[in-house]
DNA sequence: TATTGTTATACTCTATAACTATA
DNA sequence: TATAGTTATAGAGTATAACAATA
């Protein structure tokens, strides 16, 4: 016990990397996200892209600023990002029918097809990232994830 | 149980946001990282400044070669790194004993004292992170990470 | 020959401000 | 007035290649 005060006393010295979640948190994303942009190259997206097409396919259609804020991306870079993906045939943007502002970001056929098989090497990449854990711990994992990430 | 196996053969269509390890972590570790930013900002430094200097003050003088491997940055980042935290004063490049090519980056006495008070500082931006989580699910997630960030 | 540190460089990502067209 | 999308731009982060000094 005393020996945690003066440890503490010295101004946080017993702070280390392996305990600081923050740290943790940007180097195992940074990893998952080079790892997925590797397994994606062959389509010649990213991972950003990526998440572009698996909100679209969730949702069904989302305007460019339910995107943005769906996934933390500003609203100049998802115009960048739906533009690549525009480019390629994977997605339109339709126009919304009440509000002539703003424009639904849907899949194409192609789009989906290309989705489906990008979404199987997400999760083949997934799997080896959490490589580790058994299936209890990842469960864990993305419960806590799910709160910490809002 | 027919449901799902309709959905799988759709292509990983039951593949959400709010199921993607990877997303998660990246987004949680952004989120963190800036918030980290954020409160270093009066020192002047950023969240990559203290890694190093929670890396030297852990190790007590590390060769730029360790720091690149231990925070996982590319030994030319570690080179502009190195030199901010000097130009601040805040460490040293001391040399290396028995090999001249190496040198080792050590806190000064007012780096250690900033440190201590960036150490503060990161504890509350960390407490705040992970705000909706009580001491033993933190205490999870870090184990879990550990094992994730390796 | 291999390794440590360094410089230069390019590319990705993030963030801000300013503009347009609509509401 | 406020909002959705867009453009331009700057800064931070990441990654690669090439080099000097040393092992």
């Amino acid at each position: 016990m005393s020996i945690v005060v003066a440890l503490t006393d010295r101004g946080g010295a017993i702070a280390t990397l392996d305990s600081d979640a923050g740290f943790l948190l940007a180097r195992a994303g940074g990893r998952a996200i080079r790892a997925l942009n590797r397994a994606l190259e062959p389509f010649g997206l990213r991972s950003r892209h990526y998440t572009v097409l698996l909100a679209a396919a969730e949702h069904g259609g989302l305007s460019q600023r339910e995107l943005g804020d769906l996934l933390g991306v500003d609203p100049s870079a998802v115009v960048a990002l739906v533009d690549d993906l525009q480019r390629a045939g994977l997605v339109r943007r339709d126009p919304h029918p009440d509000d002539r502002r703003t424009r639904l970001v849907v899949l194409t056929e192609a789009g989906t097809e290309v989705f489906g098989r990008a979404a199987e090497l997400a999760a083949k990449v997934e799997d080896e990232t959490l490589g580790p854990l058994g299936p209890d711990e990842r469960a864990a994992l993305l419960g806590l994830l799910r709160r910490v990430a809002r």
